[in-house]
RNA sequence: CGGGAUGUAGCGCAGUUGGUAGCGCGCCUGCUUUGGGAGCAGGAUGUCGCAGGUUCAAAUCCUGUCAUUCCGACCA
């Protein structure tokens, strides 16, 4: 296989090590730089294009369903903070405290913002007055702080750059089908323009957002078989609502509360991107989220006509395509492997000999397969190259989730298959008992991952304790 | 937060009886090259992570601290 070939030499091989070929990766294709405070990173003009991509796409999506974008502080009182219970037990131990302005102390410590459903909640408070204020379906895009202390780029880091919504509705049907409704946003943007696969479910009692209701979850595999949550969902109740006295008068003229959500995704999504579709070479970009998505490389550029042939080439495609022409003096070997190090799609080259043939050549980032192309049917190629490289990348991954999925009865077989075939998404039947759940992640070393929308029943019993089970799981170990 | 490893030029590294810093790549200049990270010649680049301590003398020894990284526990 040709791409199995390795060409460039700055960056660890993922079989050698894992963990470091990440790294690279982030480094390499100029994705981030480290910052001098721990586990803040900088997202660099490259890696930050994917993000802008990611949230023009998203909230495009976002917007023809009814919401609207709005802005809230950083800073949250711990008064505020405190005032759903659960979810201040969630969030307290990992959130960043401010105490002083300037050099005074202050009279009540704030917290930054670690998630907003307490400001959203405090402001819903002041505005839902009537059947007639809902829905409310508000959506920010900010960054939130959470000290983690294990961290990594896009994976887990102390600052991390997200989207949250934050809906009220009057009913609970009406919060749940909303939770619903964003799952499925999130899970067509992976599938049809990350190339993502990914499993949509809840997460377990004890797996669930601190303070929500049901948690729904898109959980996707990595390429070494680790899970990655990219996405959830909240159905809240009416639990925030009765917390915070949020309450509006409906067309009984009855004073009731409303019923909530909430949604994000965040920057992980990135790092979801680089160990779904990356491979040994570097970065390999889901087109409609490359930042490039051609990038046109004039060979032997010092021979006449060779420049001008390629910048035509490229004002071509420039209404259609994300192009860039790299006509610097470095070899053209030396730009090949430096645009499939930052994940390029879809590179083209021309020189001498397809300009006097009247072509130029396609070569596509996942597979490395070149395509001769007449000069006259360029754009119809590209659009079709690109699509190509979607999909390949898709297939490419769902054959690697479909590889390293188990169907396990017993927790023997679930070690036995993951000692055999590598780390993996566990399938396996669960009685419902958080003790069972425990004991399974600790004796195989897979935790709950979720609990799949799509039921099947490949057992009538527990995978743990042999009772009879009420649903299937997916099980894995998790970034 | 517990255990391990690492911080020396932009990157990767060398630097042991402690004596005032070097190599490769990259960068700059020039010429020759150009279909998978080009060649030759010349040139520039360092508070040795930070703060203390020991010493006539510290990249080197000691203490602390910060950051990176790996393995666990917790999490988007």
């Amino acid at each position: 296989m040709a791409d199995d070939k390795k060409l460039v030499e700055q960056i660890t091989s993922m079989d050698e090590d894992f963990a470091q070929w990440y790294t690279d990766i982030c480094k390499k294709a100029d994705l981030i730089d480290y910052s001098s405070v721990k586990g803040c990173m900088i997202i660099r003009p490259y890696g930050y294009a994917i993000w802008e991509l990611i949230q023009k796409n998203l909230d495009t999506r976002f917007k023809e369903l009814g919401h609207e974008n709005v802005y809230m502080p950083m800073f949250i009182p711990e008064s505020l903070l405190q005032k759903e219970k659960d979810h201040v037990a969630g969030f307290a131990p990992e959130v960043a405290w401010v105490t002083h302005g300037g050099s005074e102390k202050l009279t009540e410590r704030m917290c930054v913002r670690p998630t907003s459903e307490t400001l959203f909640c405090e402001h819903y408070a002041n505005i839902i007055r009537s059947y007639r204020d809902l829905p409310k379906l508000y959506n920010q895009w900010c960054s939130v702080v959470r000290w983690e202390k294990t961290t990594r780029p896009f994976l887990r880091s102390r600052e991390f750059l997200w989207q949250e919504g934050h809906t009220m509705h009057a009913t609970a049907e009406e919060a749940r089908a909303e939770t619903v409704q964003m799952l499925n946003v999130y899970a067509d943007f992976h599938e049809k323009d990350l190339a993502i696969p990914v499993i949509k479910g809840a997460k377990t009692p004890s797996d669930k957002f601190a303070g929500a209701e049901d948690t729904y979850a898109i959980e996707a595999l990595m390429h070494d078989g680790k899970a990655l949550q990219a996405g959830t969902s909240h159905y809240f109740g009416d639990g925030f609502a009765k917390a915070f006295d949020i309450t509006y008068t409906d067309k009984e003229n009855k004073v009731v509360h409303p019923f909530q959500t909430s949604w994000g995704v965040t920057t992980r999504m990135i790092g979801g991107i680089i160990m779904t579709h990356g491979d040994n070479n570097g970065l390999v970009l889901p087109p409609a989220v490359a930042p490039i998505q051609v990038v046109v490389i004039p060979v032997a550029a010092h021979k006449p006509g060779v420049i001008d042939a390629a910048s035509a080439l490229a004002d071509r495609l420039k209404g259609d395509f994300r192009v860039k022409l790299d006509a610097s003096d470095n070899s053209p070997g030396w730009k090949y492997s430096e645009y499939e190090m930052k994940g390029v799609p879809l590179r083209i080259e021309i020189g001498p000999r397809d300009i006097e043939a009247g072509q130029c050549v396609l070569v596509t980032r996942h597979n490395r397969e070149k395509t001769i192309v007449k000069l006259d049917e360029l754009e119809k190629a590209v659009a079709e190259k690109l699509q190509a490289v979607r999909d390949g990348l898709y297939e490419k991954a769902l054959a690697n989730r479909q590889r390293r999925t188990y169907d396990c009865e017993t927790m023997d077989e679930i070690i036995k298959k993951l000692a055999e075939g590598g780390d993996g998404f566990v399938r396996a039947m669960w009685c419902g008992d958080p003790e069972c759940e425990d004991k399974v992640k600790e004796v195989t070393g897979v935790g709950s991952r979720c609990i799949p929308l799509e039921q099947e029943k490949i057992s009538d019993k527990c995978v743990c304790c042999g009772k009879p089970a009420t649903q299937l799981v997916y099980w894995g170990k998790a970034y």
